[in-house]
Formats: C-alpha cells, sequence, structure tokens
DNA sequence: GATCTCAGGAAAATCGATATTATTTCCGAA
DNA sequence: TTCGGAAATAATATCGATTTTCCTGAGATC
C-alpha cells in the first residue's frame, strides 16, 4: 500500500460504472421514459464515451429489470404497468419481511449503530433535495434489513427497492403525502427494530409499504382516467 | 409472415447470447471451476469470436450471481460455501412455495397439460444424458410454478435453481440417490398439483429439496473432511 | 386498390487495435 | 538475505471502424 490521502476510496470510477449509475438514474427518475428506445448513439454523445461501456451498462440494466432487450433491435426502458407495480409490491413485503425478521435476530451493537446514523442523515436531509434524500432513503431500508446474512436476499431487496421508487417518481411531484407522517412512521420502525420487536417492526414496515402503494396505486387509477 | 417451415425458430443466436450459453454451461457443470478467473483471452479462443460478446455474456452472468466482477481485474466465476449453499436451498424453498400455492390457484387445463407434458418427457429421458436430463428436470420445476402470474417471482426462482444445480453438479457423479425413488418424488409432486392439493404439493416439494440439499450438504462435509 | 418485393438508409453487433491498469520479475541497497 | 522499487509483462477496459441486421418506403405486380 503507497498513498494513503486522506480520501484514498475516492478513485475514478470505469467509465462502464459511470455509465451504468447514470442510465440508471435517467431511468429510475423518468428522465428515461418506460418504453423509450435506448439508443446506443444517443447515449454515446449524452455520456461522452465509447459504445463498449454504454453496452455493458445496459447488459447491467437488463438484469436489474430496469431495460428490457429485444433481440437483434438494441435496448429500451422497461415498460411499466398496473400489474407490474402490485407484484413488486408483494414481493417486496414478503422478502423485505423474512430479512428483518432475520436481521433482528442477529442484530448487534454495531448495526444498530450504523441503523441510527442512517436514520439521522435521512430524517436531517431537506426533502427538495430530492435524489440525495431518496439515496439516503434506501440506505435507511437496506441497513434495516442487513444483518440478514443473505447475500443474494438482500441483492433481491435492493433490486425491488428501485423497481418501486421508480414508480414513485414516475408518480412525480404530485404526490402529496400531507395525511401522512412519514417522519414518525421510519422512526417508529428504528424504535421496533432497536427493541428487537419483530413483529412490530415488521407490521410498521409493511404498513409503510402498502400505504405508499396504495396512495400510488390511486394515483394510477386517477392518471389513466384523464 | 412469410416462411413457416417446420423449424421456423432456427435463427442464427446472436454471438453474445452463444458466449452466454456456452459459459453458463460452463460454469454450471464445473468445467470452469469456482473461483477461478475467466480471462477474456481464453475464451475467446474457446469460443472462437471477439471481446465485446464475451465481455457481455459475462456482464450477463454476473447478475445471475454465477460470475464475479473484480474492479477492473476482470471475472472470475462465483466462489461457493456452505454458507452461500444453504442460503440459496432456504430462499429457494421460501419463494418456490409461494410460487407454487399462487401457481395452483390460477391454474387452468392449458397449464395442466403443460405439466403433465414437461413430466412425461423428463420421465422419458435417460439420466445417462445428464445435461438433457437437467434440462427437462428444470423445465418440470419451472412448469409447476409457472401460473403463478408474477415474473420476478419466477425469474428469482430460475436463477436460484440454476445455483442450486451448480452445487448438484460439483457434488459430482459420486452422488447416488439410491436411498430415494426421485421419480416417485416426482409424480407425487405432480399429482397433488394437479389435485389442486397446495398444502401436500408443497409440502412435497420442499421435502424433495431439502433433502437433496441434506444430502449434498453430507457430501461436503466429506469432502471437506478428506 | 392492395399486397409484395426490393433497394436505401439507419441502427446494432462485432471485431481488431490502442490505451490503461494490474501483476510479476528482477535488481540494487540496507 | 530481505526488502523496496522500478521496469517488463500481461490482462483489462475502451475506442473507432467494419460488418451484419433490421426497418422504411417507393415502385411493381396481381
Amino acid at each position: 500500500m503507497t498513498s494513503l490521502s486522506p480520501s484514498d476510496a475516492a478513485q475514478e470510477p470505469s467509465a462502464t460504472q459511470r455509465a451504468y449509475l447514470a442510465i440508471r438514474r435517467m431511468i429510475l427518475t423518468g428522465e428515461l421514459a418506460p418504453g423509450e428506445k435506448l439508443k446506443i448513439e444517443n447515449l454515446r454523445q449524452i455520456l461522452d464515451m465509447g459504445g463498449s461501456p454504454i453496452r455493458e451498462a445496459l447488459t447491467l440494466l437488463v438484469s436489474d429489470l430496469l431495460v428490457e432487450r429485444l433481440d437483434q433491435r438494441g435496448f429500451r426502458a422497461a415498460e411499466i404497468s398496473p400489474q407490474n407495480f402490485a407484484e413488486i409490491l408483494k414481493l417486496r413485503c414478503q422478502l423485505e419481511e423474512t430479512a428483518l425478521r432475520e436481521s433482528l435476530g442477529n442484530a448487534n451493537p454495531a448495526w444498530e449503530d450504523k441503523l441510527v446514523i442512517s436514520h439521522h442523515r435521512m430524517m436531517r436531509e431537506p426533502r427538495e433535495n430530492v435524489e440525495r434524500f431518496e439515496e439516503l432513503h434506501k440506505t435507511f431500508h437496506m441497513t434495516l434489513i442487513e444483518a440478514c446474512q443473505s447475500p443474494v436476499l438482500l441483492k433481491f431487496c435492493s433490486q425491488l427497492y428501485d423497481l418501486n421508487i421508480r414508480y414513485r417518481y414516475l408518480a412525480g411531484k404530485a404526490l402529496n403525502y400531507s395525511s401522512r407522517d412519514i417522519g414518525k412512521e421510519h422512526t417508529d420502525i428504528m424504535n421496533a427494530a432497536v427493541d428487537r420487536d419483530a413483529d412490530k417492526a415488521c407490521r410498521l414496515l409493511l404498513d409503510h409499504y402498502r400505504n405508499t402503494g396504495a396512495f400510488l396505486e390511486k394515483h394510477f387509477v386517477a392518471e389513466a382516467a384523464e
């Protein structure tokens, strides 16, 4: 090991990684619309790099279910549908309940500290910084289940989280959760987790998801009727 | 639509697809050992194609959890471990139970026909044709849960199936199931499914998986002690 | 008038070469 | 002898160009 400057983890990310994160962000936020054709040439110009990293990034996104590959006709952003949304919500509830129970079973002080910190950071972040907030929000939810000792399960949960958040972005600014206190919901979940009260934590977590789900679904119906 | 020759689905697959299937097969069967470095140049020569399709295939396999990507040091076949094996078994049992119950709930005559056919084909295939048999075996198990109306869940189950079968191949020819009648187990599962008896079908299916799991685990322990 | 066929153009897939980045080897100094 | 470091080597990551494939629309045929 040679130079240990204060921020040594700050090594230049690969082009593939940059492309992956950029395209993923664009799909999640809706900047690239569902079903939209993703032309290599376009993305090349936007991201200013060769075709290979773009293709590789798109290939990665295919297995995240955010991009669909059409035989030899390139890629497109994955389609959305009420069925798909319902499916994701359902699977998420089932998998996260499992993960949360196991996580609480294996919980240790280091994990607890990490959870409290992630909660704190999320609560402090102004909701206006939407993307930054969503990042911290995901970190909080993933930390909750992180101690479950099952990397594959965590991977599935992470994927499902992203698929779900995409619908939240797409529902868009119209969203107003005025009738709910999201902050309190998170705090209650954290407290139940810290108390190692698995039943309560699961109940709160699933309500949290299902309420948001019902909210979004209502939004879709309203939109479809316009 | 133009020419509908008897075998019209026989269009030339893309290089990427060929590479994907070939490398996947080599990893599943153990031809490429766990942890082994996967050098682009080697694979290029074996598969006789350029580097791009190889990279793309490897990228696809990363998200199947069959290949690991190391920062900027290329790819290697995923490692194996008893923990990983146990995790896969556990997740598989949970997800397939869910899927099977929903599948039986949505079952219709067309699905039932398909199930019977897939069972028949599997039973007819000589066990000597290992790879062909395994293909039919997977088809049978996937058909069981296919009516569950949840593409994401099916994808997860398919991935977990492949991860599991890899361990079966690795345990290798040493396997002898003499104390069990695998054929009968499959037939019983199918019959319970045809009867729409979800409880029974799930019980039999999970026993089927867990028995095989216990068998393999025993094998690993024996191997580690050598 | 409708369908079919065949260019022409656009895009994707793939290749070969180059630039980057890790790893190994070898040499000199402590 | 051992440690460190610099050059040599090997492999990856990326690019630009070529080949292949698909899509479009104009003209011909039924």
